[in-house]
DNA sequence: AGTATAGGCGAACTGCTGTTCGATGTCAAG
DNA sequence: CTTGACATCGAACAGCAGTTCGCCTATACT
């Protein structure tokens, strides 16, 4: 824990290929057997036919404080830092726990637009943006990577008991019902807000929750939603 | 996973001193060193003189499913059911995650009134009531312990921003400043309620959040305040 | 060209480790 | 009392596994 991610992973790329065919090989195998493996299997594994090669890269190893080692005992190999450590025990335990961890995308109603990860991302837990863990409760069901999270800013949905400063969870979806509370992003205006739904037929109203604030009107086409309100986390 | 923690202790008393013991020393064994232990040393720590007995009892922690072997591989055990293994995962995944298990003790305003649990209660990880997951961001780095949440009925602190429904999550306190939101247990009306506190001096204003309603007014000694609210979660 | 240096190979050695087997003790059922 | 199941013990064995050592190859530096 004392290394964060890209520091590991830079150490990493400092070791020799076979080095980390090693150090993959003991990950995976202690994983998937529960005990470590031993010289010969680890050679046999990484194309090494001499045991001395093996315990080669081990002290290499251990030296750059990747494992350690009992000597002299049989299998008496340690995982220390785990590249995968932070990020992913991370999610295995919010695997393991009732939590979903949900990206936290931006700030809603901002000077900038909100970029949204793609409907095609992979891998739900980028490390380059912050996230937020909420009960899976909150969900429904949903997977993890349908859903984001923003946070609000200013008081333009105050009735809807949505407060500057709440973040609110979104489900990713591109159409929705009439009085929905969506995030939307308006090309025109370059910006990402977020109201309630309203499609009048040749225009689509985007009502505020708050009587001190006019609707906003945009052509269709103009406006690209992305997602709806799945809940709000309020931290005072 | 299959099994729960009674069963598995249930299971536990059925096996001999010895194997409990073989079974205490693995365990330990591998959490402390990384790897499992051979069978002589397992006959070492429990004081057992012969090998054979080892592998003998082994067997039959093998046969009752609490261990699997790969047979002839030194350091073979593999830990199948670990006693503690819902209960303690869940634990250690929230503190590897940013995530507190903050106990869901019941529902506010209620015709009963909210027993919460004592200020010297030491596991915060009491099955027996719900959980709910929240980021530890909202704790404002309180341990756990000193956090539990409500649901909230009806539509009293609409104004505040909470909704009939919303979970509110409290820091446990005895004391609260003039404005507080604050979940206050009323001994004459049997009842906890959420409202805003005012000390009036020779009277304690508890202020709904809702120009509908009129504030109740009670003797300071007929009010003990429960915990302060820290945030709000709504799902909707 | 000469020479460190790093990385690799294979074999041999020694101690570790799981397995097996015969013998012993205990205790309750027949 | 005998029997058999269960638990234990000690010893021997064969294979497993970490260590060491001499030798080889490639690269880079002098």
């Amino acid at each position: 824990m004392s290394y964060d991610d890209a520091e590991l992973d830079a150490l990493y790329d400092l070791l020799s290929d076979r080095q980390k065919a090693i150090l993959d090989f003991v990950e995976r195998f202690i994983n998937e057997q529960g005990y470590p493996p031993t010289i010969r299997e680890i050679g046999e594994a990484c194309n090494i036919t001499s045991t001395s090669v093996v315990n080669y890269n081990l002290k290499k190893l251990v030296a750059e404080g990747w494992l350690e080692r009992a000597a002299e005992k049989s299998r008496g190999i340690r995982l220390v830092r785990h590249r995968d450590s932070a990020k992913q025990m991370a999610v295995r335990a919010a695997e393991a726990l009732n939590v979903a961890r949900v990206p936290l995308v931006g700030r809603i109603v901002a000077s900038e637009p909100v970029m949204l990860p793609g409907d095609d991302f992979g891998q739900y837990y980028d490390p380059d943006v912050d996230t937020i863990e909420v009960s899976k409760d909150m969900l429904h069901g949903l997977a993890p990577g349908e859903v984001f999270a923003l946070q609000v800013q200013g008081k333009s949905m105050i009735d809807a008991l949505i407060d500057d400063g709440d973040v609110v969870i979104l489900r990713r979806q591109k159409t929705c019902n009439d009085g929905d509370l969506v995030a939307v992003w308006l090309p025109e205006r370059n910006e990402t807000t977020l109201k309630a739904f309203y499609d009048e037929g040749t225009r689509i109203r985007l009502q505020p929750r708050n009587p001190s604030m006019k609707p906003i009107y945009v052509h269709p086409n103009n406006c690209q939603i992305q997602g709806k309100v799945l809940g709000v986390i309020r931290m005072l």
